[in-house]
DNA sequence: GTCATTTATCATGC
DNA sequence: GCATGATAAATGAC
């Protein structure tokens, strides 16, 4: 549990990144998706506990500690807000619609 | 009983289960339909969800997963496709 | 910022 | 053993 499953720890020095300026030609190829290591996310669990929105400078932070860029803390937050307003609106159908099983 | 229901509902998100057939038909039967832009609106997939007894989420977590699915293997959904349509066609001539 | 979506991955059914 | 539904990264519209 201790160590990434994901090679090598960085999730995104090895990735594709545009060329800096070689070539003109943008086939930008969609980022692949990357999951993230039990570390990581307890990490980014562990901040989203205290806020839900985190400002650029803990952000940065968190992005060195943990290995990613800030784009991708950033997104992480957007989506686990989505994730937690998504178990809200299941938990409140699951309790309020259905009879008690 | 509250701790019960709620270690269910928190684990029974990721144990899968197979919808019916009758759902699996109605949601088929609209994604072959609209086979040129399969992306029914937020009233069309309430009716849809109404309609298979599952909800808005999983008629978009069907959608989403049939669309890429048949993008990426369009000859393997060939055969469903063909009676899906043939489906549509009789009931569009009643 | 939200949010529908794409894509790959996960977990289960059979 | 793949089919299938749900979830996790990543993108883009707005």
């Amino acid at each position: 549990e201790a160590t990434n499953p994901s090679s090598s720890g960085s999730t995104h020095s090895a990735a594709k990144e545009p060329p800096k300026g070689a070539a003109p030609n943008a086939p930008r190829t969609r980022k692949k998706r990357c999951p993230y290591s039990k570390f990581q996310i307890r990490e980014l669990e562990r901040e989203f506990f205290f806020n839900v929105y985190i400002n650029k400078e803990k952000r940065l932070q968190l992005s060195r500690m943990l290995n990613l860029t800030d784009r991708q803390v950033k997104i992480w937050f957007q989506n686990r807000r989505m994730k937690e307003k998504k178990l809200s609106r299941d938990r409140l159908q699951y309790f309020s619609g259905n009879p008690l099983l | 009983a509250v701790m019960i229901l709620r270690s269910r509902f928190l684990d029974a998100r990721r144990k899968r289960r197979n919808f019916n057939k009758q759902a699996t038909e109605i949601l088929n039967e609209y994604f072959y339909s609209h086979l040129s832009n399969p992306y029914p609106s937020e009233e069309a997939k309430e009716e849809l969800a109404k309609k298979c007894g599952i909800t808005v989420s999983q008629v978009s977590n069907w959608f989403g997963n049939k669309r890429i699915r048949y993008k990426k293997n369009i000859g393997k959904f060939q055969e469903e496709a063909n009676i899906y349509a043939a489906k549509t066609a009789v009931t569009a001539t009643n």
